[in-house]
DNA sequence: GTCATATTCAACCGATCGGTTGACGATCTT
DNA sequence: AAGATCGTCAACCGATCGGTTGAATATGAC
């Protein structure tokens, strides 16, 4: 049986479905318009916005012909408590984001939005 | 390129690997009695093992004969910052805890050491 | 009605995953 | 030295994953 940490985690460990993630932060998006960055089909970005629908982390809603996707951050709640029960870690250690930031976005400088809320 | 995050969030997304996590929150083990709960061969637990290290969740050291498991919660840190960059559910969120408890131990009683500290 | 656009479906592909089994290399005990 | 214990390796298995392509289905525009 999956639970839904299982299914939140393993949507999670996909890079395409991260920046999926990230690109929603900003705005709801279009499947279509979601899509346009990647290197990959349309029915590919489909079935990754169905795993990530499918985890709870975004919401899809169809008007008309387009199907727009919205963010649902709350879904990410279980995961975050599951991880904090681990508890030895800063809720906000600024090496290891910066070192994310190295490492996934190949730079350390745009999201300082994210630092200042 | 596989990053540390997906690395991280793949092994997290396995309940057996979650478990030994959890075991190894209360003590350091070796693989065999990490091993003795588990409905499963010593090989999978032992490969489960290896995943739980590669993504640096646990470091193992041999004394002897006995492989010694250390539960490493700061490779977390990178995983917890990028899911708070989405920031908008609550550090600690009693409902979703106590749903994912329910659902991933089958009980919301006893980890009230958790809460606790 | 016709055509274009938005999205999914279905079938397929190679690669990876989670598990098994049996053999093996180290290490401790006697 | 012999035997038991600890753990991994290697080969295998079926299932799932991440991607493709081409056809199908809605819906909107003309």
């Amino acid at each position: 049986m999956a639970t839904s940490l299982d299914i939140v985690f393993a949507a999670l460990a996909d890079p395409t479905r991260r920046e999926i993630l990230h690109m929603l932060l900003e705005d709801d998006m279009a499947v279509t318009d979601v899509a346009e960055p990647f290197a990959m089909s349309l029915a590919a970005i489909s079935k990754h916005l169905a795993i990530l629908a499918a985890a709870g982390l975004i919401s899809q809603e169809k008007r008309g012909r387009v199907k727009w996707c919205k963010l649902e951050p709350d879904a990410l709640s279980a995961a975050s408590v599951w991880m904090q029960s681990f508890g030895q870690f800063e809720p906000i250690n600024l090496d290891a984001f910066e070192a994310f930031l190295t490492q996934e976005l190949g730079t350390a400088d745009a999201p300082a939005s994210i630092l200042e809320q």
